[in-house]
DNA sequence: GCATGATCATGC
DNA sequence: GCATGATCATGC
């Protein structure tokens, strides 16, 4: 089976300048437009229509399940995803950009450098649009039709991910894979329902299908790339892996108080008092975030950086928060669309300083972690148990952390007079969710065991 | 020493 | 001017 054309195209399958000249014509138009297609399905109805649509109704590709690229003779990969606009007006990425479905049975004898991911990923047409809740996908304006691969500067980390989904498949664990496994690549869950499952290679239980997709935060920071000039980094950084990198950026100043680090970094001056986010504001410093040449895995691998101070017990000073949340969103929304969820899904980086005899701190680690899934549901808790007491009225009342595992809920404004309108019209005092001090102490101490 | 309420400093 | 990422302060 080959992929067929409608006759009377207005451009060269065979060419790739041609596709990509024509492709170009679509940015700033929409389907309408630009085809005689009379109606796309509803994306909600099926997941891809507007894909479906480009394909069909604008590059005149016949329907089709062939395995092989898109123009097989320019030898690209014709992609659709949807972009939103952020209250920045930055473009974000909607969803994943899902490559190719993973072989259980195969992909165990491939090599990275030769695999089908890297294979389906190195020539790709990709062409964005911008998603608008409730309007025919018709009128969705496309953003972006541009050539795109995967950048050599991400395949380091890119193998990494690979080979740490690869190699749980090898072990006979492909039913254990987690997309939070890795950082750029995700291994999604990719079936027509959930009880779907595959053979793997080396264990008789059944594993869930799964495709190797790039994440959105991932895709989001590569198109902030595609409209603007490379970062500029030294070589020497960029074959080194993630926490690699970040290790090196800290090393030269592990053992050094926080006085020390807030006058080396102009922060603490005679006669004026010490800034209260001092260890904060170093470790932005550290990272690079205010020269301008924001770490730029971080924002890929969508990593959000906190510091905490343990005291000499091992128990970290201060309980870490969230943004604040608002009141009425608390109501309307399920704990799965909330962005208390969103915090919980994050990948942290932990800038960890320890107490010392003399009382100093001293900064001591750094770390990866993400929430484990088991503590989902206890977190899932505290964001019932806060809605149910907005919604009799009393938002006053917080979760105490004795009363949850994992998080409470406290004040957190400028001050007392710092209020949130609620549902039933009284302000409440602005409140966010916090990890407690305990769970922070438990998941530190196996976190920074685990990378031993 | 801990829990909880209150507040601060900075950057955008 | 406010959100953010924290720390401080107080009472038990």
């Amino acid at each position: 089976m080959s992929i067929e054309f409608r006759e009377d195209l207005p451009y060269d399958p065979s060419d790739k300048s041609s596709i990509l000249e024509y492709a170009n014509e679509l940015v700033g138009h929409t389907l309408r437009e630009k085809t005689d297609a009379g109606s796309v399905e509803d994306p909600k109805v099926r997941r891809g229509a507007f894909g479906d649509g480009v394909e069909y109704s604008y590059f005149g590709i016949e329907p089709n399940s062939v395995q092989g690229p898109d123009f097989p003779e320019a030898g690209l990969e014709l992609k659709t995803t949807p972009v939103k606009k952020a209250k920045s007006g930055k473009l974000t990425a909607k969803e994943r950009l899902v490559i190719t479905m993973i072989d259980y049975m195969t992909v165990v004898d491939e090599e990275f450098e030769t695999s089908t991911l890297v294979d389906k990923a190195k020539d790709i047409l990709l062409v964005t649009y911008l998603y608008e809740k409730d309007k025919d996908p018709l009128d969705y304006v496309v953003e972006l039709a541009t050539e795109w691969g995967l950048p050599e500067e991400d395949m380091p980390v890119f193998k990494e991910d690979w080979e740490t989904v690869v190699n749980k498949v090898r072990a006979g664990k492909a039913h254990e894979i987690s997309g939070s496994d890795t950082l750029y690549l995700e291994a999604c869950t990719k079936a027509s329902n959930s009880s779907v499952r595959r053979q793997q290679p080396f264990s008789d239980i059944p594993a869930k299908p799964r495709a190797w997709a790039l994440k959105a935060s991932y895709m989001t920071a590569a198109y902030e790339k595609m409209g603007m000039q490379d970062i500029k980094r030294g070589e020497g950084e960029r074959a080194l892996g993630l926490l690699e990198l970040v290790r090196r950026r800290f090393e030269p100043y592990l053992g050094l108080t926080e006085e020390e680090l807030g006058s080396r970094f102009g922060y603490v001056h005679e006669g004026k008092h010490k800034p209260k986010n001092l260890c904060a504001l170093v470790t932005r410093r550290i990272l690079g975030v205010d020269e301008g040449a924001k770490i730029a895995e971080f924002e890929k691998a969508g990593i959000k950086p906190k510091t905490i101070r343990l005291k000499k017990s091992g128990r970290p000073k201060e309980a870490m928060s969230f943004p604040k949340f608002d009141y009425r969103e608390l109501v309307e929304r399920d704990f799965e669309d909330s962005d208390f969820l969103g915090y919980l899904e994050q990948k942290y980086l932990f800038v960890i300083y320890r107490e010392g005899g003399d009382g100093a701190y001293r900064l001591s680690d750094v770390c990866f972690w993400q929430m484990p899934d088991d503590d989902i549901p206890e977190a899932r808790r505290c964001y019932d148990q806060m809605r149910d007491n907005v919604r009799s009225g009393h938002a006053e009342v917080s979760v105490k952390s004795s009363e949850n595992r994992c998080c409470h809920v406290r004040p957190h404004g400028r001050n007392a007079k710092d209020t949130c309108p609620t549902p039933y019209g009284v302000p409440v005092v602005k409140k966010c969710f916090w990890f407690n001090q305990g769970y922070l102490r438990e998941e530190i101490a196996k976190a920074l065991a685990a990378e031993k």
